[in-house]
DNA sequence: TCAAAAGTGTTCCTGGTACACCCATGC
DNA sequence: GCATGGGTGTACCAGGAACACTTTTGA
């Protein structure tokens, strides 16, 4: 069956860049190989064709799932990319969309599709198919910017976390030292995290108090007009 | 002719939320009157369908020239709205952009389209067609966000302007008074102003210098890491 | 000479930055 | 007892905020 229309439509598809932190210590993003021409073979962001009755989130959740099992993720509008030729073989528009995940609660599913996913670190990817890695690009540069005034960091890491691994990803993403004292007192006055009567297990040194995002309260103060900065 | 396909593709539109500043006055922005169902009779944001050989961005500044007579103006994009059923005909997806033009150097042509196009005041606008009213939020918070930490006014003024003028358009948007003294003080110091020769011409009162945004000396110091803010 | 906006400095206080040592724990 | 990171306070400086008067010009 085919669908017909008067004047030609391009095909709308969905990417997405998810971004997740390694061991606390690397950046990585997550991507497909392709399997299917073209760019058969070469890796690729998790995404693909919209379909007529879902809206635009849905289907980057619905590719994500698809391709790599990642699901129940934040996930943010990026950019919409519509150069002519970003696809040899037809006019693709494609709306991105970029999302955070804590990797340590991950792992990658098998998927359905039978690309296989992995994660790669920000510094060393490997080619990317199609305009993916300018995609890449501004979603990194969008994490960059979003982190020092919006509370998304805390979506990479696990619900419970010390201050240091807080710190240690800010330091990773802005790509700069920050010092601990400094950033203590600053992340600590604004009364955003919850410190639990918990510490950390099986580490090999001082076990450090975990603190917790405090969302509702977020919500609250930036209705009144707060603004999140660090 | 028809153009035929597997599956069922939405059409893609694109919509501008153009803004001008009005006597220096009154936020405004571009509204045209819809002539065609559905909405007919209706205020709508100016825009129209993507043909399969033009960008994006190059769509929107052709709708936009079509329906009112603006071009040559500052544009960026500003999201991707696909809700599933924003159109009652078809699902359309529609890929925004804002722009920023100063009002006094325009006067709307004649519209090649039949539409009447006009300006109206944001704080006053009248019911709008679609989902165009949620767009044109979204495009204000944007603005709002923008002004603060890039030099994007300048597009809603003249080239030479007096202090005061931009002033007054950093209250009008952000929507509060600003100190004088303050103001001149932080601006001047970033050293992105070209003072200039001349003055207001034909105020009843004393006659204000003129300057002049630097944008090359912005870009310079943009790549070095420069951070305009105010 | 009056009205209307232009133009200009100082003080205070907050918040950012720089910086070094002791503590708790596991091995 | 040693290595590893956890946890804390202070002094200085820069920049933001508050604030009032004189100047210029046209009517």
């Amino acid at each position: 069956m085919t669908h017909c229309y008067e004047f030609p439509r391009p095909a709308i598809t969905v990417d997405c860049v998810v971004f997740g932190l390694d061991e606390q210590h690397t950046l990585k993003i997550l991507l497909i190989q392709r399997n299917l021409s073209p760019f058969k073979g070469q890796w690729a962001l998790p995404g693909g064709f919209v379909r007529i009755g879902e809206t635009l989130e849905d289907a980057a959740l619905r590719e994500l799932q698809e391709e790599t099992g990642v699901k129940d993720i934040f996930l943010e509008q990026l950019y919409t990319f519509g150069a002519i030729d970003r696809d040899p073989r037809d006019r693709v528009i494609t709306v991105t969309y970029y999302g955070l995940v804590n990797l340590g609660e991950y792992q990658l599913e098998a998927t359905t599709d039978a690309d296989e996913a992995a994660w790669f670190p920000c510094d060393r990817l490997p080619l990317l198919a199609f305009d993916h890695e300018m995609i890449f690009q501004t979603a990194l540069n969008r994490l960059k910017g979003k982190l020092r005034y919006e509370p998304i960091g805390f979506e990479l890491l696990p619900k419970k976390f010390p201050l240091s691994q807080l710190q240690k990803l800010y330091e990773i993403v802005l790509g700069q030292e920050l010092d601990k004292r400094n950033f203590r007192k600053k992340i600590l006055k604004m009364d955003l995290l919850i410190e639990l009567d918990e510490k950390q297990k099986d580490v090999p040194h001082r076990a450090a108090r975990l603190y917790q995002f405090d969302e509702k309260k977020y919500q609250l103060l930036k209705q009144k007009g707060f603004n999140f900065e660090l």
